[in-house]
DNA sequence: ATTCGTACTGTAAGCGCTTACATTGATTCC
DNA sequence: GGAATCAATGTAAGCGCTTACAGTACGAAT
């Protein structure tokens, strides 16, 4: 009776249809370099057969997967969602398809995850940030696997990206907190260490101070860990000193709503007794209470520009060009002058 | 000088080493096969020409992969996250990779990510809810991948699952609301085709109606897209008829958190106007004001246990064995009693 | 009628790896 | 001392696909 049924091949196929593997492949690939009869018996085949493709085997034959990486620091809270979210839109319509996988912002399951990726054989990689070790960047080099950085831009850097400056933007905002009075600020940066956009944004804080000829004593700096947990608790910390902050900025708006529920939960009321803001405007920033005062990053567009861009890099294998976008301001509720 | 130094292959490694390419994949797969100085001249080659398996290959001539493919409904929302991130987690510990792509609630792209899964040698799938074209599970099988369903259970469907009774947990919910005395219910509802966590919520909360003896025409019943800003929209319906709802209960905490929202912008006092009640108990629900009341999900354990069967399955080939997890409510500010 | 060109199709050589099986010495045992 | 055993390594046959190259048949041009 029926044979133990093991998953057919093109072999199969072509035995079936009584042709030989190369029509059956073309029949794929190049479907009007066959006859349409013949096509037609092929097709029957495959679908009498229930045949797919072994994509292994054919990425190893004709080198190329149509497959993008993504490695992103976290999946828990929505920073990267909505940005990724476009760029797969468009590497669908480009008829590639993303593979994403979760660092939890620790380069040594980064690079894991590089290698894992690599292996399969992504044609090419969306990395966020510059910060990483330079031997990745070899690595990667040597594979000659194209890779786009994202959610950062710096002139310095050599690397390809597609984002913005966190830096000038994070001062822009300092700014404004400087211009409503405050002079005493907390702050609470994410953690410095392989994130230089945590970096960039704690520097574009201390570039405001200074330019405004304050003192670096007028900042009360706390780093942790990116969850609204960790922002309520460095709250406790940043306002339980002598001279309590007025202000306090966070690295990032999942921060800046662990702090606003912290200050809740102390009594204050923001922003009469302090002021708080973020950075990034994912959708939780108009949801809490008060709304979040925070810098917009245009994430969906972000994500497409870093499609197009990477798979224009992998199909004539260029270098590609960088592309800075811009940032705004999101002066909402959470954001008064000092008292 | 240089030639174009293309990628290294085990078999240039084994050159380098003076052995051959047998020697050098027992190396790399059973390091204790292999003498000692012999493995060290090959690791010596291995460094020295920065060599690393091509995974399509080794993919096809050993036929595993490692690889476990997810296919959430998305990734814009923070519901899948934790669980997801449990799932990664505990796989990365039995040394398995994650690969995870987004069908945006489409049917359709869901379909090819599969596909695409399948073709790039995925060892085991992780699928939310039952709720697809019955082809789809017969190409599973003829593939002979184990598929393991989450996020919902129930003894009707064939498919291994590990979740919990959608439809029982919100039946506890609407109990609860009932028995606070609301009469006239708003219901917003996720979408129901092709999402059975969706149709079994709104099952439960008829159920309730039904058993308590109270007529269907105590809901108002309506249907939209996972979205905070469609949660808005739908509250918006809900509440402009002439039997205005005491209570309205929504399909999942994003759909909450929307109503809430615009509860808010109509100036009605959440629970004193209106009780508003969600379902997941994601991290927002503690954070919005006034805290969500809602079902608590064990993500995290959904998760974990979830990568522990499906491994399970790939390894030994078994069906598995499915698992119900319970659910249990967290009665928060949004709901008082009927006014 | 011969010669080409064209349109299809088939043949077979890889792609980079794993693994069953064969081979080779060295060691052990009676 | 020779047979049996064993550890270490090599040989080579695939895994499922693509593609350069080589036919083959047939109508058109000469």
């Amino acid at each position: 009776m029926n044979e133990a049924r093991s998953i057919p091949t093109l072999d199969d196929v072509a035995k079936s249809a009584g042709v030989s593997t190369a029509t059956v492949s073309r029949c794929l690939n190049f479907p009007d370099r066959v006859a349409k009869r013949t096509r037609d018996r092929v097709n029957g085949a495959i679908d009498k057969l229930g045949y797919v493709p072994n994509f292994g085997a054919r990425a190893m034959a004709a080198k190329r997967t149509f497959t993008i990486g993504a490695i992103i620091p976290t999946m828990e809270n929505a920073i990267f969602a909505r940005g990724l979210q476009a760029f797969q839109e468009e590497l669908h319509e480009r008829g590639y398809t993303l593979l994403v996988s979760s660092s939890a912002y620790q380069p040594q399951i980064e690079q894991e995850q590089i290698r894992a990726l690599v292996a399969r054989g992504a044609d090419g990689l969306l990395l966020i940030g510059y910060d990483r070790d330079p031997s990745v960047y070899a690595y990667l080099e040597r594979q000659n696997i194209p890779v786009l950085v994202a959610w950062a831009f710096s002139k310095q850097d050599p690397q390809t990206a597609i984002g913005f400056d966190n830096c000038a933007s994070m001062t822009r905002l300092a700014q404004k907190v400087l211009d409503l009075g405050h002079r005493r600020i907390g702050v609470i940066s994410g953690m410095n260490k392989g994130n230089d956009r945590a970096q960039q944004r704690l520097q574009g804080i201390k570039d405001a101070i200074a330019s405004n000829g304050l003192p670096a004593e007028s900042l009360n700096i706390i780093e942790t860990t990116y969850e609204i947990e960790s922002g309520a608790v460095a709250f406790d910390q940043v306002m339980d000193v002598d001279a309590v902050p007025t202000a306090v900025m966070c690295g990032n708006d999942v921060l800046a709503v662990g702090a606003l529920q912290r200050a809740r939960e102390r009594g204050l009321r923001v922003p009469d007794d302090v002021s708080i803001t973020g950075f990034d405007d994912i959708e939780l920033a108009r949801i809490v209470t008060p709304t979040l005062t925070t810098v917009h990053v245009p994430h969906r567009e972000m994500g497409r520009k870093a499609a197009v861009a990477l798979v224009e890099m992998v199909e004539n294998g260029g270098a590609g060009a960088s592309l800075e976008l811009q940032s705004s301001l999101r002066i909402r509720e959470s954001l008064g002058p000092a008292k």
